[in-house]
DNA sequence: CCCGTGATTTAT
DNA sequence: TAAATCACGGGG
């Protein structure tokens, strides 16, 4: 039985990385939802302008950002998506990482089901709305205590970060508007997985 | 490329 | 009250 994730208390590249390589579980109606977390975003608190906290701003949409590491937020976005975060740091400093692609594995039929759109199984979780739709995420869920919830939390399957050589860094997706932050290093994901958004070759594998 | 879709935020 | 925005996805 895997531990569950409980390293919150970190700064959000931390948590980014270390978030690689570990299980986001949902349990619905008795039955588990899984997958492996390929490809994440850190999103820096109020200097940062892509965040939703830039600047402290603070609403009701975006509270649960402010709670303390451990906690999930989950936005609704485009009318019809919802993206989910797992707020890191202390309570107040407005930091979290955005989950953005998953490899399933557990409950594949049921995503199947949930997202007749998906071709083949490496599509099922692939990309932040994706995700969410095939898990059945969304914002009941928002303010989630991901250390004692039974529906939704992360299993630790591993103790330590990736090696350096399997994580590959990119500007985020999607924050054009963010000027000079649109352009920071703060996506990762695992190097050559197939299950990652975006275009299908991410690089070069390392070579000896 | 283009657009659906609607809550949320910002401007008046 | 109205307009603009938006951490997206699917289809050409």
């Amino acid at each position: 039985m895997a531990e569950r994730f409980a390293d919150f208390a970190l700064d959000p590249i931390t948590l980014a990385r270390r978030l690689l390589g570990q299980r986001l579980v949902r349990v619905q109606g008795g039955r588990r939802l899984a997958g492996r977390i390929v490809e994440v975003e850190a999103y820096l608190g109020a200097r940062d302008r892509a965040a939703h906290s830039y600047g402290g701003r603070r609403t009701q949409r975006n509270a649960s950002m402010y709670l303390e590491g451990g906690h999930a937020y989950v936005y609704f976005v485009y009318g019809m998506h919802y993206c989910m975060n797992v707020v890191c740091g202390r309570a107040d400093e407005a930091v979290a990482v955005l989950i953005r692609a998953l490899e399933p594995s557990e409950g594949l039929d049921e995503m199947v089901r949930r997202r007749p759109a998906a071709r083949r199984e490496t599509d099922l979780c692939r990309g932040p709305a994706c995700l969410t739709a095939a898990l059945g995420v969304d914002r009941a869920l928002d303010g989630t205590d991901l250390r004692r919830d039974r529906g939704l939390w992360i299993e630790r399957l591993r103790k330590r970060a990736l090696p350096a050589r399997e994580i590959v860094a990119t500007p985020r997706i999607g924050v054009d508007y963010a000027a000079t932050w649109s352009h920071k290093p703060l996506r990762f994901l695992i190097r050559g997985n197939p299950c990652v958004s975006g275009k299908r070759v991410q690089g070069r594998v390392a070579r000896s």
